[in-house]
DNA sequence: GTCAACGTTTCACACGCGGTTAACAAAACC
DNA sequence: GGTTTTGTTAACCGCGTGTGAAACGTTGAC
């Protein structure tokens, strides 16, 4: 049986050897691009991921990480080995790993954080689900429901809801929405993340389409305005 | 109120420059010997505890760790300063802290760890700020609030007040304004920026419009004068 | 104290940027 | 091949923004 899951297009050696101090088998799912762990069958099993971001477009590995995340979720540690320069793209994905190491990477390092995160795994999860104002998004059966409505979200709608909702009256610039949801480098049509705003505010409803609020000249951001009426923080 | 349990019994100085990087407020609980953290109070109220480990008995750490765990339960996150001979006394003791950083400490590796953990318990109050006289700015959800009533300004109004309230007490030219906020290479309109400032005035309301100020033949300033009154710099 | 000169405040209005919306095209899925 | 989802383009429209002019206040000279 597969224990962990290893994502390292490059540098495989030194990283499988921090495997074995743990006593967890690696296998080596992707060696050269990395949407290949993805063929792996959630019925493989393994007990956490190790995705290498060094050097690597920072996108992919987040695009994967979210994949790991939504095939099962919370159960498996997903661990990110990142470049010094890389550490500020970790902002505001904080829910889509569950530990990282910076480079050069030492193994005994990524030995000791992975035994930790696998003796916390089952102690320690990811929130199942996204509550505020209202709306209610279960991440492990995909549904969001608005007042108890549930709704037919497609998946993008979904994931923009989901990025907005986990991180409420923060604005984000469509530039932002677009690399951090859609997983864009450039800028392309801004456009895109408009009408997108415009169906899921339809599919609100009219009585809570407001839950998405625009900021003009800035961006859009989540969360009923009348709860902040009286503090801002 | 103190946000984060700095427990370093050395090299302070660049750890606290971690913090400021995340927005919370660090305060040193303990300068010289560990158990003097738990002389704080519960209701003190704390986000996090960073504790320093490296070069010292490990059984103290571990001992403040758990007596910190014991406090309230698992709701801050404890992060471990360790050399690296130290990674292997780590090992079992995975219910006892939450992260930890090997040394030599990085402060950006830190303050990303401190966010990371932070954003995971479920603490939103990491956002960056501005204060003064009154007003509030949170610059992550565009809100602004004066003597905590919210206040609903445009984008214009709300880039203007953030320039001079971040440089309070300082003087800024009508030419200094438009090139800083505006970004105009070019001498406009002055009048531009005395609107905006009458709009902000009034929204403001009638109790703080004082807080930006004239500089007749100068331009504009930001801060009450009252708190500047006895001493000038 | 009066007056003139200068700077600031206030108002009203028009332009255009930026957001919304709908309709269409392309792509993905079954 | 039909259906659903996703991205693009363009028209529309509201409101934020800048501008000019008038009203107002302040300063200093006589």
């Amino acid at each position: 049986m597969i224990d962990v899951v290893l994502c390292v297009p490059s540098c495989e050696g030194p990283i499988k050897k921090a495997f074995e101090v743990t006593g967890v088998t690696p296998a080596v799912a992707a060696s050269g691009r990395f949407n290949e762990v993805i063929a792996l069958e959630p019925s493989d099993g393994y007990a956490g991921a190790v995705i290498n971001a060094a050097g690597f477009p920072f996108n992919d590995a987040m695009n994967l990480c979210r994949q790991l995340r939504h095939r099962d979720r919370s159960v498996s540690p997903i661990i990110l080995l990142v470049d010094h320069y890389q550490l500020d793209d970790l902002t505001f994905r904080e829910d889509l790993f569950d530990d990282f190491v910076v480079g050069p990477f030492d193994v005994s390092e990524l030995a000791t954080r992975l035994r930790h995160r696998l003796r916390r795994a089952g102690n320690e999860s990811v929130a199942a689900r996204v509550e505020h104002g209202g709306l209610t998004m279960n991440l492990e059966t995909y549904q969001a429901a608005i007042a108890g409505r549930v709704m037919d979200l497609t998946y993008m709608e979904y994931e923009l809801l989901r990025f907005l909702a986990t991180n409420p009256h923060r604005v984000f610039t469509r530039e932002t929405l677009l690399s951090r949801v859609w997983g864009y480098e450039y800028y392309g049509g801004a456009r895109t993340v408009d009408v997108h705003v415009r169906r899921l505010r339809a599919k609100l409803g009219e009585e809570h389409a407001h839950l998405i609020q625009t900021v003009r000249s800035v961006g859009y951001k989540f969360g009923a305005d009348a709860e902040r009426s009286e503090s801002i923080d």
